[in-house]
Order: C-alpha cells, then sequence, then structure tokens
DNA sequence: TTGTAGGCGTTATCAG
DNA sequence: CTGATAACGCCTACAA
C-alpha cells in the first residue's frame, strides 16, 4: 500500500507538502495541489489512520460499554450514540459486559489501550479498581441509563423514579390496590429509581407496601417469568403489576398466560419501555416509553462535547422524562374498589 | 501517561526487556522480569496499542458494516460477532449503511483507513466501486446475510429459497390457494431469493402464480403496512400471506387489525423471522426462525480464519437452514378448498 | 541472557 | 510558499 512517501516522491513534493494538501492544513499552491492530489488518486493512496492516531494522539474512536446488544432498549440507544458519532467524524467500538463488573473492566481496559477519546458505559454495577482509575485520570466518560452513586461522571438518565411513579399510579386510579411489582438488578440504579417510584405512588394513595409483592425479575425474561409465577400464586394475589423493564415484561405476560389468566381482566400490566409491536399484538401494553434513540444522541453530544472541552465544570446529569402509553393491558379491576369507582376503565 | 521507556528506566533495563518481558516473547530472568512487572504496576503502564498496531500491522479490530442495528435481526447478528471476536481478542467497530450504498462506501473507507483487520458486510446493494477496490485487493472480507452476486467473496448465509418454499407449502398445506406475498427490497438477494422460495412453492403445486399479490413491503414496517393494506384492499382478496422479514411482519399485522380483519380467520400469516414474544402475544405467529446467533458467529468465524491464514481457497459458502415454528398466525381457510380438508386446522 | 537502534506512516517544528 | 527532520510508542532484527 502507498504512503505519504510513495506520493511525495511520485508528485515531487516533500512529504509535508503531502500531508498539508490531504488535509487543507496550510496554504499550497494551486500547481502542487494538483500534483499531489493526481499523485494520491493514481496510487490510491489510502492515509493510515493508525500512524495519524500515533502521532495526533486522538484516534476518533469512541468505546460504547452496554450490557448487552441483544437487549432492545440498548439497540434504540447504540443507534442514536452511533448517528451522532457517525456525523462527527467517530467510529464507535461496541462492547457487551452482560452485566457482570469483571468483563465490563476488562473492556474498559482493551478500549483505553486502543486510545478511545471517549468512552460511554452503561455500568454494571458498583465501581471496580479499573473505573476508578479512568475517574482520577479524569478520562472523558459518561453514564447511561444508570450510574455509579459516588463518582462524579456526567450521565444520561430517564426520570426513572418519576416516571414509575406515574406507572403505578395510573393502576392505582383504575382502583387497583394490590399491586405487584416485578423488580430488576438490584445493582443498577435504574432499578433502584423505579422501585422508589413504586413506593412513593403507594405511599401517595395511603397504600400499605406488602414487601412480599416485590419480587426481582434480574432484568431478564427467564427470571421474569419465574419471579411473576411465584407471584401469581400467592394465596392473595396481586390484582395488578408493574414490571420495571421490556425483557421481564414478556416474562411476566409468559407467566400470565401459562396460568390461564387474562391480561388485564384477572391481571393488569403497566410495564417500562415500549415496543414497535405493543399496539398491534394483544395484549397490547400499557407501558412508559423511553426516548431511547434521544438517550443516546445525548449521550453522545455530552461525551464529544466532553472530549472537545476536556475538565470543566461540574459534571451535568441529563434526565429524560419516560411517557406513559396507555393500552389495554392496564385495565380496571374487575370488582373495582369503592374508592375508584368514579374512574371510568377505558378513557 | 507512562510509555515502555518509562517503565525500562524505572526498571533498569532496555526498552526491549519490556517489551519482552510484557509480551512473553523471549526468555527473560526471573529477577528482571520482577523489575518489570513492578515498574509496570507503578506506573499504571498501559501499553498504547495504537502504537502497536502501526509497528506490528495487525489492529485486532474489525468492522462490521450492517444496514440498522436498530432491526433485532441484526442485534442478533452483531452478539453472535462480538462473542466470537472477543473470545479472539478482536474488538469490533460498528457502521449502520441504512441500507444505502454510498454510506456504506463511506463506511468501509472509514474502517479500512483505520486498518481494521477484516470486514464483515451485509451489502446493501450491488458492487461499488470501493467495494471492488477491497476484493481487488483481497482484503479480509465476508458477506452475511446477503451476497453482492458476482464477488468472489466467503459468505454467511440463510438458506432462504428452502425456507420460503417451507413456509409457503405449509400454507398451501392448509388450504390456501391465494397466498400473497409481502417481499422486501428487491437489491438484496435475501430479498430474491424468498422471493424464488415462494414461486416454486406455487408452481411445485401447481397453482398459478398472480403477480398482482406480489407487493414490495421495503423490508421495512410502514411501507408493509401499506403494501398489505393494498393486498387486502384487492375484489378477490389473498387468504393467506407470506411475509419476508420481522420489521414487515408488524406491519402486515397492523394493517390487517386496521381492517377489522383477524388472523388467521381472515388472512393468515407466515413469515420470516422470529420474535422473543412471538409465542407469547396474539396472534402468536408461525415463521421461520433463523438461527441469528450462529450466523453472527460463523461469519465472525469465517473472518478470522480468512486473517489468519489470507488467500486460500475459493471461497466458501456457509448456508445454515431456517426452522419452520408453526404457531397460531396460520391456521386453516375458514371454507377450506378440497384438497386440504383432510389436514386439521391446529395440529 | 540482554541491549542498541531503526523504522512503522504521520504530523509538526523549524528553517529556507 | 515549501522542505528537512524529529518525534509519536512500540517491536524486532542484529549485536554483544
Amino acid at each position: 500500500v502507498a504512503t505519504v512517501k510513495d506520493v511525495a516522491r511520485r508528485a515531487g513534493v516533500s512529504t509535508s507538502t503531502v500531508s498539508h494538501v490531504l488535509n487543507e492544513t496550510r496554504w499550497v499552491s494551486e500547481d502542487l495541489r494538483r500534483r499531489v492530489r493526481d499523485a494520491a488518486d493514481e496510487l490510491g493512496f489510502e492515509p493510515n489512520a493508525v500512524a495519524r492516531s500515533l502521532k495526533i494522539k486522538r484516534s476518533f474512536t469512541i468505546g460504547l460499554v452496554i450490557s448487552d446488544i441483544g437487549n432492545p432498549f440498548f439497540t434504540a440507544l447504540v443507534r442514536g450514540i452511533e448517528d451522532v458519532a457517525q456525523g462527527e467524524g467517530y467510529t464507535v467500538i461496541l462492547g457487551n459486559s452482560d452485566e457482570d463488573v469483571d468483563k465490563e473492566a476488562a473492556y474498559l481496559r482493551v478500549l483505553s489501550a486502543k486510545r478511545v477519546d471517549g468512552l460511554i458505559l452503561a455500568p454494571a454495577g458498583e465501581a471496580h479498581e479499573y473505573l476508578r482509575r479512568l475517574v482520577m485520570a479524569d478520562f472523558p466518560l459518561v453514564f447511561l441509563d444508570r450510574v455509579v452513586p459516588d463518582l462524579p461522571i456526567p450521565a444520561v438518565l430517564l426520570e426513572n423514579r418519576e416516571a414509575a411513579r406515574e406507572a403505578v399510579d395510573h393502576l392505582i386510579g383504575l382502583g387497583h390496590r394490590r399491586i405487584g411489582m416485578v423488580s430488576g438488578r438490584p445493582q443498577i440504579t435504574s432499578t433502584t429509581d423505579r422501585l422508589a417510584g413504586y413506593r412513593l405512588a403507594l405511599a401517595d394513595a395511603g397504600i400499605p407496601i406488602d414487601e412480599s409483592l416485590v419480587v426481582s425479575g434480574g432484568s431478564r425474561t427467564d427470571e421474569a417469568r419465574l419471579a411473576t409465577a411465584a407471584l401469581l400464586d400467592l394465596a392473595d394475589r396481586p390484582s395488578a403489576l408493574f414490571v420495571a423493564n421490556n425483557l421481564m415484561t414478556i416474562g411476566a405476560v409468559a407467566a400470565i398466560q401459562e396460568r390461564g389468566l387474562a391480561v388485564p381482566d384477572d391481571v393488569a400490566i403497566a410495564s417500562f419501555d415500549d415496543f414497535a409491536w405493543a399496539d398491534v399484538f394483544r395484549p397490547t401494553l400499557t407501558c412508559i416509553a423511553q426516548p431511547t434513540y434521544e438517550l443516546g444522541r445525548a449521550a453522545a453530544d455530552l461525551l464529544l462535547r466532553r472530549i472537545g472541552a476536556p475538565a470543566t465544570e461540574p459534571p451535568e446529569h441529563v434526565v429524560l422524562p419516560g411517557r406513559l402509553v396507555i393500552r389495554e393491558s392496564s385495565g380496571a379491576m374487575r370488582r373495582p374498589a369503592v374508592v375508584a369507582a368514579s374512574r371510568p376503565a377505558r378513557p
């Protein structure tokens, strides 16, 4: 493959002239410009970005570590990130941590070794040694979807607590009093925030919290199916369920199905995350729709800004609101509690 | 940040010793090994992969250009690719072409400039100039999901024609005679192969092909919704539909829904691609399940093998079979044709 | 068993 | 306006 040197020789100029012509970084006479460009074309010259990176100490690459690209929620985030990165001349290296702190650390190491210009991370849990090290070195870093509580790192998040509160509130408004929650992995802040919102809604409505109605679905479909089954087998089973993410919702509905129960007549559901098919297939799902694509864009924006002008003001958090989408899965109780008599089942 | 030189100075050895200790690439006395390791730790030394790449001419990075990571089909592929790449010490740069040949070319350029060691591509259409150039240079390349017909490049594909034939055959077996097809983008080979399978099945059953029953859904949900609507508005509408991918299936069902028709009673459906929720939500979908994760793995395997031992035998094609999953969306005709009278509506 | 030194392909400093 | 030349950080003959 051709190098600047080859181009320079062929054009009869110096390598610095070649470089400057190709990068338009200083004035070069029309004549030389032509000759350089022609020579480059003829040789099929393709600048070596690796060499360039070594010299200028920038790779125009960002790292992205999420738990699982297989999860449609992350998929949308990635698309948002990719779009702005691409637009700004950056390229994205993707890594899956599977919610495993060690895998996450391993990935951060590799990406850092590859000298990515910045990192977007959906942290799997607490701060590990290596993450702290990056933070100390104030390496450009942005958290997405969740944070590590005591690290001063900018983040892009959903207003989880508020959204969860709203969803549960909606169920309460429909007359439900025994509302179960299928919660996610306790190690991530999105889970704890959603749980807090659930509690808040119940408290505000004066409904005592029954801890036996809160189960962990581990943020996964299969685990949620089991957890939901347990909930349904309770002597006094909940009349409604709040499910804390997309994957778990599928498991929850499967469990309900398996027991021959119907949504929403036997069990109402409100859940986190929307699906593309959610209003086409039955039961259609009432949910908190997250602006996933925008969250991704925001994270990338934040990171690129940070890369451009590092170490400035205290880290900002971008917090976007969720949107409650009401569909059939959240129905009124069959035997509505007296309190809610005035609200219609479906507006 | 520390460099080999710093480590060498600190350990009181030469840079080559440092390099060799860290890469375990030649025998070094126990004593020096200790000193080097300690010095590296104390300095928090992190080898610069960019410099390394420049020297050894390998980046341990592969490029992956697909049409849209937002499509769950690609998502699963990516996961498969990522897993084997990661396992072999490679990292993956992801790019979305949006089925646009120019965007695709632009990405290939960037990735090539970044000196990725190889490329996995789901080609958006015909061969463009730049793709030909890569092929001429026999750059390690693998096609995934589709091919560019006349390029001698290894590929990992589904047995599309056969799978489509089987799906349509299944509908025929249920008594359907007027079977519509919602087809994908005509530019990609997966589409043409599936279309061929549809034609084959009809021909084998002695059913004349009515071209007005074949519409293009452009591989997208919205376009498929429109195309399906047109099909349903036909004077003599089809009693069954074969839909050529996941995204379009959602659009097709939406169109049916909108007209107040029921699946499968009014219109039966068999489609390409399975969904995680396909047997939980109604109508449950009869489909050709693709081994997406395995396809991804196979592509990565093929590529990495190609990188290790370049330019060997003629390009091999790995072709995996689809699996027909029968659920409720493909039901017998309400007024079954005489021919099919012996088969039950739902096994 | 270890060290010296050159070069990977660019960019950037400093002269001319 | 243009051209030598020295890095960037690492690996690897080649020497010792």
